[in-house]
DNA sequence: TTCACGGATGTAATCGTTTACAGCAAAATG
DNA sequence: CATTTTGCTGTAAACGATTACATCCGTGAA
C-alpha cells in the first residue's frame, strides 16, 4: 500500500489545503469514491470507507463549500432578513433560528433591512447569486415588488409576522388570542377604562391581531375602548404615548402595550412625570424580553416562545427547500400570560 | 447584430437563470470580456461595455457567487463569532458590523458560540470550507486551541475584547480610562464608599480593564475599595450581587456595574427589597444600551460608540484580508460619560 | 515601408466537487 | 454453464466564473 507521488500534481505534499484529489490519491481510490464516502457512505464498501476516512484524517481534508455549492446548486445557507438585529425580541428569535439551522448543517447570513437603499436588491441578489438557498423574513415587509417575486420565488418563511400580499408559510405566536387573554386579565382585575398602544397595525399583522384581540375582549365585556394610540414598536413611541395619556381627561386605568419596549418607554415617561406604575395605571406588555423580569416595576406580559419560533421556522423552511411545491401549513404558537408587578387590581 | 441561438446550449431562451455564457452570447462577445466588463470595466472599450451592460440588463444576469468564490478563492463573507446574538450590546455592535460589511460588498455569517459542542469546530470549518474569508470574534474567547490556529490562521479581528493568548488586532473602547472617568465622577459626587460589580475579569479583558480603572481611581483619591463582586455580564448576576450588597455591614453608597445589564439586575433586586436608586445607593453602568435611557431610574453610564466599533472592526479586517502579513494597529475608542438619574450626590 | 507597441478581445485551462454512465467482478439465477 | 443481477468503483463531464496567454489590429516612430 504505497502512496505514489504524482508528478503532475504534488498534492500529497501538503503544499496547500488538501482537496478531494489529494485524499483520493492518498487512499488509492478515485475522487468519485471519496465523494461518495462523504455524502453516501452506505454505497461504499466497508474497507474502502475505512481507508478513505483514514486518508481524510491524515490529510486534514475539509470540503470546499464553494465548489460543492457550485456543483450542487445549493449553498447550505439561509438568509435572514430582519428589520434590526438589535431589537431585543428579534435577536432572541435569531438565536433560535441560528441554533436550529446550525444543527441542520446550515449557516445563517444576516441582512438588516433598515437600510432602505439596499432592501430591495437583497433578497434577489443573495439567493440568485447562489449565496443562500432560502429566506427567513422577520419583519413582515415584503422585500421586493410582488410581481418580481412570483417569477422565480425562492423558498420563503415569514417569522413573527405574516407578509401582507405574499402568501408564504408563517411561524408566529397567535397574537389575537394572546391579546385577548391579557386584556381579559386586566378586565378581571376590575379595570373598566382600558387603553391600547398598538403597533403599526396598517403594516404589520401582529399589531393588527393584537388590536383586534383588544377590541373583541372589550366588546365581550360590554366595554368601550377608552383610548388607542397607534405607533411603532420601540421605546420612543411608548414615551410619546405616555405624553398623550397624561393629557387625557379620563385616563384609562390600564394600558395594554403592543410590545415590551413600548411598555418600557411608556413607564419611563410616566415616571419622569411623577406617575407610578401600577399605582396610577396598570401596564402590560407583549413578548417577554429578558428585561421584562428585571424592569422596575417588573412587567406583566405575554411570553413568546422565541426558541420554539426559531425551531419551527427553520423546520418549515427546510421542508420547503426539499419540496418546493408543497407549501407547508403555517404554525401558530401559543403565548403565555406572565403575571408580574406592573398590573394591579383596580381600586376606586 | 443578430443574436445567434446556439444548438448545444439553449441559453438565450431563459430556461434557467442566465449565466455569463448567456450574456456573452447575447452581447456577441466572449465570456472573458463579460467577466472583465464586470470586474475591471476600464480595460474594456466603451462600446463593448455598453453592449455587455445592455445584455446583462436584458437577460437579468446575476453573478453566481459560488462559481466566483471557487475560482477566486474568496467567499465575500465575514464570519462573526458572538457568544450570544441576543445580548443587547453585542447586537448593537453587530448592526454596525453588518452595515459596514454590506457597504463593502461582504455578507455576514453569524455563529453563536454559546453552544459549546460546536464552538471549536466553527472557525476552522467555516473558513477552511471557503465559506468565509475572515473572522470577527466578539466575545473574546479563543475559538480553537492556539497551536492549531497558528498553523494556518485566517484574518481575525477581535471586537470589544482582546483575546487572551492570541495576538490579533482589536477594536474596543478603552475601558480602563472610561472606568476611571465614571468612578471619578462618583467620587466627585462625594461618595467615599465605592463598590464594583466586575465582569469575569479572569477571562475577559474588558472586565479586567474596568476593574483596574476602578482600583486606580480609588488609589488616586486615597480611598479603599469598599466592595467588589465578580460575576458574569447579565442581569441575573446583577441581582445576585444586590443580594450580597444588602447584607453588607457598611454598604457602599455608590456601585459601579461592569455593564448596563448588571446594573438593571442590581437595581431590580434592590427595588424588590425596598431599596431605591439613587436614594439609597448610586448606581452606574457601562455600554449605554438603548434601555439605559428608558429604565427607571434612567442609568448613568458610559456610552460605547457601537456603530464606530463595527465600522473600525470591518475596516481592520478588510485591511488584513488585503495584506495578510501586515497586522494593522489595534483601535481603542473613547467611551463617553452619559449622566442620567441613577447616581446622585452623596448626602450624609 | 517596416517594426514595435499597446489596447481590446478571444481561447482555453482552471478552481474542487458531484454524478451520470460505464465497467467489472462476484453472486444469484435459470 | 450461461445469463442476469448486484455491489462497488472508475472515467470524465459538468457547475459558472476568472485569468494567463495568445492574437489581432491600428497607430506612431524609424
Amino acid at each position: 500500500m504505497k502512496v505514489e507521488s504524482s508528478k503532475t500534481n504534488n498534492a500529497g505534499l501538503y503544499n496547500g489545503t488538501p482537496t478531494l484529489q489529494d485524499v483520493a490519491k492518498y487512499a488509492q481510490v478515485s475522487t468519485a469514491t471519496v465523494s461518495r464516502a462523504l455524502s453516501q457512505p452506505d454505497v461504499v464498501s466497508k474497507s474502502t470507507l475505512r481507508r478513505v476516512n483514514k486518508a481524510i484524517e491524515e490529510t486534514g481534508y475539509v470540503v470546499n463549500e464553494a465548489a460543492r455549492s457550485l456543483r450542487r446548486k445549493k449553498s447550505g445557507v439561509l438568509l435572514v432578513m430582519v428589520p434590526s438585529v438589535s431589537s431585543p425580541f428579534f435577536s432572541l428569535v435569531m438565536r433560535g433560528l441560528e441554533a436550529t439551522a446550525t444543527k441542520a448543517g446550515y449557516g445563517i447570513l444576516t441582512a438588516n433591512t433598515d437600510d432602505d437603499t439596499l432592501k430591495e436588491k437583497r433578497l434577489f441578489s443573495y439567493v440568485q447569486q447562489n449565496r443562500a438557498d432560502a429566506v427567513l423574513i422577520l419583519g413582515g415587509r415584503p422585500p421586493v415588488k410582488k410581481e418580481e417575486l412570483l417569477e422565480n420565488m425562492p423558498p420563503i418563511v415569514a417569522v413573527n409576522e405574516r407578509i401582507v400580499g405574499l402568501d408564504v408559510p408563517t411561524v408566529a405566536v397567535d397574537g389575537y388570542h394572546a391579546a385577548k387573554e391579557i386584556v381579559r386579565y386586566l378586565v378581571g382585575l376590575g379595570h373598566r377604562r382600558l387603553g391600547h398602544i398598538s403597533g403599526p397595525a396598517d403594516r404589520t399583522s401582529s399589531a393588527a391581531d393584537r388590536l383586534q384581540g383588544f377590541y373583541d375582549i372589550l366588546q365581550e365585556s360590554d366595554l368601550e375602548p377608552s383610548w388607542t394610540f397607534s405607533t411603532e414598536y420601540n421605546m420612543e413611541s411608548g414615551a410619546l404615548a405616555a405624553r398623550e395619556w397624561i393629557t387625557l381627561p379620563e385616563r384609562p386605568t390600564a394600558v395594554f402595550c403592543s410590545c415590551d419596549e413600548v411598555a418600557f418607554g411608556f413607564n419611563s415617561a410616566l415616571y419622569r412625570n411623577g406617575f407610578r406604575v401600577p399605582r396610577d395605571v396598570s401596564v402590560v406588555g407583549f413578548d417577554d424580553v429578558p428585561l421584562a423580569e428585571f424592569s422596575i416595576p417588573s412587567l406583566t406580559t405575554i411570553r413568546q416562545p422565541h426558541l420554539e419560533i426559531g425551531i419551527q421556522a427553520v423546520r418549515l423552511l427546510l421542508q420547503l427547500i426539499q419540496k418546493p411545491h408543497e407549501s407547508p401549513e403555517s404554525v401558530y404558537l401559543k403565548g403565555d400570560l406572565i403575571i408580574r408587578e406592573s398590573a394591579h387590581r383596580f381600586q376606586n
